[in-house]
DNA sequence: TTGTACGCGTTATCAG
DNA sequence: CTGATAACGCGTACAA
């Protein structure tokens, strides 16, 4: 079943045949029909690898993110696969994992397939450190083609950013808790990416900002893990360091708080002030319900999308788009 | 860049090229050094499009779920994506949403991409309703390529289930709540899918089994949200009916029935025994942390990608493998 | 408005 | 063990 079947029943050629699937407009309203209606006879469809031989390319974008499980990523995975598919682009997702190898490997094995662009979804695909040559892969991808990177942050020819300003939105939760009455405030992150740098500035600017002094026990890199954070916090209390308030750069840290404060009867928010991040499902589970940050993770990928669209139609785009998060007011915060 | 410029450059021909690339044994250890190294050198990888064209395979498989954004589909999917790679298949993600019409759309258009195979993740792609043609366009697509159903269930030539044995684990989980003395078990439920009506219907056997009167009032579907499981079983407690345990379709419901009970000061598992179902990361965000069934994701996904692997290698595959689900015990229940 | 013929880069067959 | 050559199905100059 092929181009030539339909155009050997329609009684024309190939070409007109192929004319018509394009939607080139030179043909005959009367043949248009005639193989219109044969093709839909014989249930035709074109073959992309045909097509794609030609023209060389796919529609195809592939999605990388270190591991689509995690709730953040499904859902920018879930965002990113929605518009592309309206644009008409189909989604080829790799869950890469966390180690550089597989990264690389991962980004290679896209690129021979031909993919027309690569979407890079979360922080943890960048090495922070400037110095590295951790990132020389995507610099030397993005000759090949339009590399998307979101919620992640680098400069490089081809290269386009599309991000959440982490650090201001961190920055502003801790100086209202701080403007609340809060005086010792903990930092519990999970990642050194350049998003988690970001955060943690955001926190120290914002005590130091307010004449407080930073305490390296107050914040603290654990696993993405309720249990995690829990246990963390039962550490400092058990070292006597005492603390008011817990901001967290993911709301799953910000449950482990809960659990800590129910397990020493800490009432939240008098005792202990919470704050999430992310504004995920999680934030709804807990009681008193998570205030969170909502990192907009839906904008940040139509905002992907539509800048790719516009790379490949040959339009003008900003390197670094930035996106401000919302604070969600919850009950475990008392502002 | 293509096989003729390394050919050359190794001076044998395309077909020796051909061979070292695809690991034909008949090529002399000598000149598959030197072709290797002149690849190497010119940095060749082989196009995948021509390549398609005439193998007519892209090493691709369709993933369709209606959201991948939803924890147990996005986990569905990691496990999947996993697989196939491993398997040296790509994933194409297809999120469909829940209107026919989508899915069918979407189904075809898989179908013109040539991918290998189809993998259809939840039960929501399924009408149940054994009378309805709803279904027709999935045994239609099964006649050109196999079709994979995790947690789904149809019967068709070339469609291969793996699914979980959802009614005994909610019968054995009523059963367990009734011989602990539970006498009012509220049954909560958020779709009248085949594996839903399988869940309902062993509710429903449990309570017969054991004597029990089945109140039409206490076994009810909501939409799956926290908000909507509370709201429902606030309404049974304000019109008087009384229930001493819940048992829920996904943990969602049971983090509803836990709000609830916080609500009305009840104390869980002793005035209000909960279960959930797919112990999900919500399973471990409430207080106290939720007796929940696994529906064992990875196995269903492992199981179904090896069955997949097997069907293109002409193995034999039974068209249906059920899986039991286990019971997490926490602390909202008391057995 | 329509048709012819070639190129796209592989793999596979067959002959040597 | 190696090489020549025919598919594979489509898009598109170019010709009519």
């Amino acid at each position: 079943m092929n181009i030539y079947d339909v155009s050997e029943k329609a009684g024309v050629s190939i070409a007109t045949v192929s004319r018509v699937i394009n939607g080139n407009s030179n043909v005959s309203e009367k043949t248009k029909l005639r193989v219109l209606s044969v093709m839909e006879e014989l249930g035709y469809t074109p073959n992309v690898f045909a097509r794609g031989l030609g023209l060389n390319t796919m529609k195809t974008i592939g999605i990388m993110c270190t591991d689509s499980s995690d709730i953040y990523l499904a859902n920018a995975v879930y965002f990113l696969e929605r518009e592309l598919r309206f644009n008409a682009y189909d989604s080829i997702l790799c869950c890469t994992g966390t180690s550089l190898e597989n990264k690389m490997q991962y980004l290679n094995l896209l690129l021979s397939k031909r993919v027309d662009g690569i979407i890079l979804v979360g922080s943890k695909f960048l090495s922070s450190d400037p110095d590295t040559s951790d990132n020389d892969y995507i610099l030397k991808a993005a000759k090949q083609l339009p590399i998307m990177l979101v919620n992640g942050q680098l400069s490089g020819d081809n290269i386009f950013c599309t991000l959440c300003d982490d650090k201001s939105a961190v920055y502003s939760v801790t100086d209202d808790l701080i403007k609340s009455g809060r005086k010792n405030i903990v930092y519990l992150y999970t990642s050194t990416s350049y998003s988690g740098k970001d955060k943690l500035s955001g926190y120290k600017k914002a005590l130091e900002d307010n004449h407080l002094e930073v305490n390296p026990d107050c914040f603290h890199m654990c696993t993405k893990s309720i249990v995690r954070a829990k246990e963390y916090l039962n550490e400092l209390y058990l070292n006597n360091i005492s603390f008011d308030a817990v901001v967290t750069s993911d709301d799953s840290l910000a449950v482990g708080a809960v659990k800590f404060a129910f397990e020493h009867s800490l009432n939240i928010p008098s005792d202990l002030s919470i704050v999430g991040y992310n504004n995920s499902v999680l934030a709804n589970c807990t009681e008193p319900e998570l205030t969170s940050i909502d990192s907009k993770v839906e904008t940040l990928c139509v905002t992907a999308v539509e800048s790719l669209m516009k790379v490949f139609s040959g339009g003008k785009v900003p390197e670094r788009t930035v996106i401000s998060a919302d604070l969600i007011k919850r009950n475990t915060t008392n502002f």
